[in-house]
DNA sequence: GTTGAAGCGGAGGTGTGCCTCCGTTACAGT
DNA sequence: ACTGTAACGGAGGCACACCTCCGCTTCAAC
């Protein structure tokens, strides 16, 4: 094993049982639990995670007493693996290591599907209110393109995306989701 | 009442119950709904939202046959809403118009709190995590920063939540969250 | 191989949410 | 005022998730 510098490594190591079938059971509950979390979101059944797991209700609750505690222990593991990426990059150019790292770290964060809906919009009325939201914010977009404010490589429905995805997070405050949202924008505006 | 050029307008008038009583009860539950769904997300309990709205389960029931319906009466609603402002901010300039409606937009989208997660992190192994993850990526962070290349007036955990907003959302394909992180990213490097 | 302790699993009690059904209530048209 | 009907509300049956408890099993130390 490698050198761990950081200290979220120790912990994911060190909670892992020494007997074999236990550390089996573990090992199994946290990869149901991480592919459950990834498609229930938060809220799935840990009667389900342990049925997936192929192991007792008992077990379970046994190394994660409660579900913040498994939920914990999914996204240690997920971050312990992202750190380990970030060392990986270092020696590459700055700019380059950074979004490089950044891409990965969508990449994990994709199992935080948790944190996404299940707004998958096939009704009717979802599409009713789309269009009318393109209709009406649609033609904004455009007038900015022709005026030469917005870049062109992109369209509507992109900056729709992205911005609900920023707005969609929690930020320490106000001030904060603005100024994010700010830099976002300049990425949007054409280069003058 | 003004005019109604959007598609969803019709239909969110056209749903809303004509006896007294019923009026009366329709509204309670979409502000119920809203309040429910934006405090517990998507989820929330039907049986919490008709007791908030002072009326029987059976009237919930009623004029929403399934959580669907109830959840997609409140979604129009604030689209709806969203759309009429479009009109409002179309005689402005056209980058200033379309940034003042997609900060209204986030504002609505608020609602969607379902999107977010509970995770407030309180607990310890939260902010380890945390800790772990600033330590991993923030020097590649202010590397690119020092080489000029990342913009100064912004720092990681900005960086951090912007990335992990925009990943958090559905989109179309893959390829289309690349080129929308491109363009985000294209925000973070520091003009040249 | 023996053995005792650590680990296992699932039955079952409790709580909560979903949804239906129907006796009662309140509106609105005459 | 009268009355038919639309609307109301909540009891109750069903399903499912949570979590505990304890008799049984498996490991590993000697």
């Amino acid at each position: 094993m490698t050198a761990q510098p950081f200290p979220i490594s120790g912990i994911v190591a060190s909670r892992r049982p020494h007997r074999k079938d236990a550390a089996r059971n573990y090992d199994a509950l946290l990869a149901a639990a991480r592919e459950a979390f990834a498609e229930h979101g938060a809220e799935a059944s840990l009667e389900d995670i342990a049925r997936r797991a192929g192991v007792g209700i008992g077990t379970l609750y046994r190394n994660f007493p409660t579900r913040r505690h498994l939920f914990e222990s999914v996204y240690a593991d997920e971050v312990d693996a992202l750190c380990q990426v970030a060392l990986e990059v270092a020696e590459r150019e700055p700019w380059e290591a950074l979004t490089s790292w950044l891409r990965r770290f969508v990449d994990y964060t994709v199992t935080k599907r948790a944190i996404r809906e299940a707004l998958d919009n096939e009704s009717e009325i979802f599409l009713t209110c789309r269009d009318s939201m393109y209709q009406a914010g649609g033609p904004l977009f455009e007038r900015a393109q022709k005026a030469g404010e917005a870049r062109a490589d992109m369209d509507f429905d992109d900056l729709l995306r992205m911005v609900a995805g920023i707005t969609s997070t929690n930020f320490l405050d106000d001030t904060q989701r603005d100024r994010v949202l700010t830099v976002a924008l300049d990425g949007v505006r054409a280069a003058r």
